[in-house]
RNA sequence: GGCCCUAUCGUCUAAUGGUUAGGACAUCACCCUCUCACGGUGGUAAUCGGGGUUCAAAUCCCCGUAGGGUCACCA
């Protein structure tokens, strides 16, 4: 049965009983990646049968988090729309006899539909982990159906895995103990035994399982917090999985190229924000300038966009993550560049310089300023270094920076003054030499 | 508890019997610098414990310990 001669195809089967969280991202994106890799398939089947706890708004949430990712698929399945294939299964598995009816245990009326367990030890070579050995004894006639129509998650999944000619299972570690028994029953059903590759859990800081109240959880969430789909890829296919080499950043086609199974790391993995927003952050440095230009604008919106455009550079080397830009202009820290600032006479002067030395420099630099070439930071910079490094560069500078920005942390002054021109420039120093005289 | 899986810096990981145990995030220091951010350089920091096997063990074996998963007429 050499992988070679066989199409691969992959699946990614949640049953939507909550949102699509990071933990199930990953799991999609290394079925996606290997099926992408091989020139395969990848399909996307939900998991439904239970009424009770499926809902569609979670399907929704699945679904919109794998497009916002862009791990795109095949074929879409949904689970409880393959009954008359589920049944035509049963019935013949049922005239074959290798499953049976008996007592309903729970209720005593009506009948559920057992497995006929052959008590063996099975092995599986699974890829991630080598070979795992069970005894299936203690499985017992385990139930697979609630009865003709209604069949449980086991012979659902390994019904609709043959149907669906599934060549590779990968999933998370916790469907290892029930691989026995749906090799059991795959076996029983004539179907090929496909390869299985159980990846590892990804862990909240204290190693337990992740969970909502570890914070943002779900693919959308970090979606609407402003990461690039792009990042969180790139950051899930590590966690994980490594390309043997000190590569951190990828594209989408490099982790395709480069994906393999067998760097799958066996153990599990705390999920890092921290590590993230780096990542992402890496991510949006690679952005083309106009894509960046065009979403930085997004989180202006009442703001002059030429002017956004031009400190564009300036915003993303001061944040990871989109919505860190409206967090930094609720501190107030770029309106500098669109209205005038408010000033305090006494956080003009640098250090203990005298107030009488702060105004002989601002005079001195509308005097200057007055002339110079505001088309390159640089060429304002050239016009008043050469005063600056005489009279002190603090003693010049601060008050230069402070009267543009009114602020003690802020952008240097030569590019602020580019970009708010030779006219804001001046009428600033202006009204700083004012509030310096009173 | 039974069964199964796992164990390298705080975190993600590399090293498939022989390395000063490497890289990244975070952190610290220094440099750049008027401030902030960016950037640069350097530092701190790990093989869970105990036994074997071997000339040689993070690596192979066994026993502990710890963590995790799973034990439904849920998926």
């Amino acid at each position: 049965m050499s992988e070679q001669n066989h199409k691969v195809i992959t699946r990614f089967a949640p049953s939507p009983t909550g949102v699509l969280h990071v933990g199930g991202v990953r799991t999609a994106l290394f079925s996606w990646l290997y099926a992408r890799k091989h020139n395969g398939e990848f399909v996307l089947r939900i998991e439904d049968t239970d009424t009770e706890r499926s809902t569609a708004l979670f399907e929704q949430d699945i679904i919109d988090g794998l497009a916002w990712l862009g791990l795109t698929y095949d074929h879409f399945y949904r689970q409880s729309e393959r009954a008359p294939e589920h049944r035509a299964h049963l019935e013949r598995m049922l005239a074959e006899g290798s499953v049976y009816e008996a007592e309903d245990n729970k209720d005593g009326t009506g009948k559920v539909i057992r497995f006929k367990n052959t008590n063996e030890t099975i092995t599986f070579a699974d890829v991630v982990r080598g070979d795992i050995t069970f005894d299936t004894t203690e499985l017992g006639d385990f139930v697979i159906a609630r009865d003709i129509d209604h069949p449980l998650y086991h012979f659902a999944v390994v019904a609709d895995d043959y149907d669906m000619g599934i060549t590779h299972v990968i999933r998370g570690e916790d469907g290892i103990s029930n691989t026995p028994r749906q090799i059991l029953i795959g076996r029983a059903m004539g179907a090929p035994r496909p390869v299985y590759a159980h990846i590892p859990l990804i862990l909240a800081p204290d190693k337990s399982k992740l969970s909502k109240r570890h914070g943002a959880v779900s693919a959308t969430a970090y979606r609407d917090a402003g990461y690039l789909p792009e990042a969180l890829i790139n950051f899930l296919a590590l966690l994980g999985w490594n390309p043997g080499d000190e590569r951190e950043i990828f594209t989408r086609d490099e982790l395709i190229r480069d994906f393999s199974l067998d760097r799958i790391q066996k153990s599990g993995a705390v999920f890092s924000t921290e590590k993230l927003n780096w990542v992402n952050k890496e991510h949006s440095k690679r952005l083309p300038p106009e894509i960046a230009a065009e979403e930085v604008v997004r989180h202006f919106p009442d703001r002059d966009s030429t002017i956004v455009k031009a400190i564009t550079p300036l915003v993303l080397e001061r944040i990871s993550v989109w919505s860190d830009i409206d967090t930094l202009c609720e501190a107030g820290e770029f309106t500098y560049f669109f209205t005038e600032p408010q000033i305090e006479a006494e956080k003009l002067s640098w250090k203990d310089a005298s107030r009488e030395d702060t105004m002989r420099h601002i005079d001195k630099l509308i005097e200057m300023l007055q002339e110079a070439d505001y088309t390159h930071p640089d060429t304002i910079k050239a016009s008043v270094w050469d005063y600056a490094e005489a009279e002190g560069r603090g003693a010049v500078l601060w008050p230069f920076r402070y009267a543009l920005s009114g602020k003690e942390k802020s952008v240097d002054p030569f590019t602020i003054a580019h970009i708010i021109g030779r006219d804001q420039t001046l009428a600033r120093l202006h009204v700083a030499r004012s509030a310096c005289d009173i």
